[in-house]
DNA sequence: GCTAATTTAGAATAAAAATTCCAAAATCAC
DNA sequence: GTGATTTTGGAATTTTTATTCTAAATTAGC
């Protein structure tokens, strides 16, 4: 009936105060969970091994998982100083989105204010540049790499199609190919001349193309692959036009500052499949 | 009231079944996108593109993020053979835990499965480029970025010169360019012509270049600053031949993977400076 | 071993989310 | 243009999920 002494809270109210990042959650959890009572003991070791559960489970799942009742697990939120499991559990999935919300606000924020000294946008064409790097490594898939290589390597010519943005990459890759003596045609468009009858059946084409897609590269690759050459597409998304005839798809994301893009993950990617393909290509002399 | 007959859903039942992976999933959404109604093309677009979240959000979040109606979600799933959102989440959460590493564990993995695979080489240049944008912010000097904006928001026709591996970022350039109606002329080398005499007094030079610096280059630049012209050097040590000239620098150091560099801090410059002088030019008109 | 305080289990309730439905709008075929 | 068909938006409904509550069980102090 009678509550605590306000000022007996005074020690919990730190405590009591939600974490705001899991990092800052585990440490706390590792520092009280041993003067838990029995079954919240027991679930803060059920999640201390399985932290990844969290932010796609529900309440009961996570229960289930620790044997111990739905109740159990509200009490070791509120323990733990979130208002409940649903505050506890939008801790963890924001912490997980790869950091796309945050950055995604934090960009919208910045072109309100318009901050627009350059090197403000400098540092912003930076963060978006390492941003898109890193989600490289989640959006690229190994096999489908490795397969791109293969094609290439076994090529005898490989044609580069792409144009407007997605040209610094096509040239890039003419570049490499060249120091590495691949046989590679750049088709860069130039005097409007159709080169689409220099495309064997046994050459391949590296396709880059982001939305909107250019008419000219879908029209260029869409033919080559009705000849027979095999297709390697650098492009955005699955559902790219590319996606219909049968090419080998490597994934890149990009953010955008404004209508441009650092370009960065493309032109890593493009360098690291043309690197692949020449020391094989190389090797097999 | 009556159901369709059903042998009339023969045809549909493979198209029904529900994909048992995220791949199989993407790879049916690739198939299938442009035979999408607006809505449900919309709405595969912005999954496509933010796959990640469908593990950890609710049907009106993603709704709101594409800029649909739950319901849209619904009849997308529906379509894609899942027997509503849940179903489908079921199967992104359940994929979700193996992506749960971060980027510094995936990549110490990737660099694990032998130094010669494509992915290891990428995770290279990855790392590369995420390096040498950290390093831009301190090797770009804002004071000289702002006068380089100043100069080039001020010239009459602003001209990109940079060949071979600079190519990449000057073409950029000139792509960004021409999106935001800046005049400007790429010299391309095409053909051999000597664009030189184009050049006029009020103009600016944007010369790209790194050791080993391609002759032509030094050539043009040269030249066009006898006749008058603003140079901005976009270069990579102190020491660059354009340094004579007195050329407003802009440094940049690239890490090398092997005997190639993945460009993302040239071109983080490059666009960062281009959209700094459209910006301006368009501002005072 | 008894009492008081804490903890637990499970049911009851409240909140939130998914799903369905239908009228309005848009698109298509003629 | 007209009618038929598809697609859409938004509200209504159902289902799932989180949260609270209370009696029973456990534990700790004496």
């Amino acid at each position: 009936m009678i509550e605590a002494k306000p000022d007996a809270s005074d020690a919990q109210a730190t405590e009591r105060s939600a974490p705001e990042t899991t990092e800052a959650f585990f440490e706390r959890l590792g520092a009280t969970a041993d003067q838990l009572p029995k079954r919240l003991k027991q679930f803060a070791d059920f999640i201390a091994s399985n932290p990844d559960r969290v932010a796609v489970s529900t309440v009961a799942e996570l229960a289930e998982g620790a044997n111990v009742q739905p109740s159990a697990v509200m009490r070791f939120c509120q323990e733990m100083g979130f208002s409940g499991f649903s505050q506890m559990q939008k801790l963890f999935r924001s912490d997980y989105s790869q950091k796309w919300p945050d950055y995604a606000t934090r960009l919208a924020k910045l072109r309100e204010q318009g901050a627009e000294s350059p090197s403000a946008l400098l540092a912003e064409f930076v963060e978006a540049g390492r941003s898109s790097l890193e989600n490289l490594m989640t959006t690229v898939d190994p096999k489908a790499l490795q397969e791109a290589v293969d094609v290439l390597a076994r090529a005898e010519t490989i044609h580069m199609v792409g144009f407007r943005r997605a040209f610094p990459v096509t040239s890039y890759l003419a570049y490499a190919f060249e120091k590495m003596d691949v046989p590679a045609v750049l088709h860069s468009g130039i005097a409007n001349i159709n080169m689409e009858h220099v495309i064997r059946p046994n050459d391949a084409v590296i396709a880059v193309t982001f939305a909107p897609y250019t008419e000219l590269t879908l029209d260029l690759t869409t033919k080559a692959r009705a000849i027979g050459a095999d297709i390697v597409a650098i492009t955005d998304v699955v559902t790219s036009p590319l996606a219909r005839i049968k090419a080998i798809q490597l994934l890149v994301s990009e953010f955008d500052v404004g209508d441009f893009r650092a370009l960065s993950a493309s032109l890593s990617l493009a360098i690291a499949l043309a690197v692949s393909v020449g020391t094989r290509r190389n090797r097999n002399l």
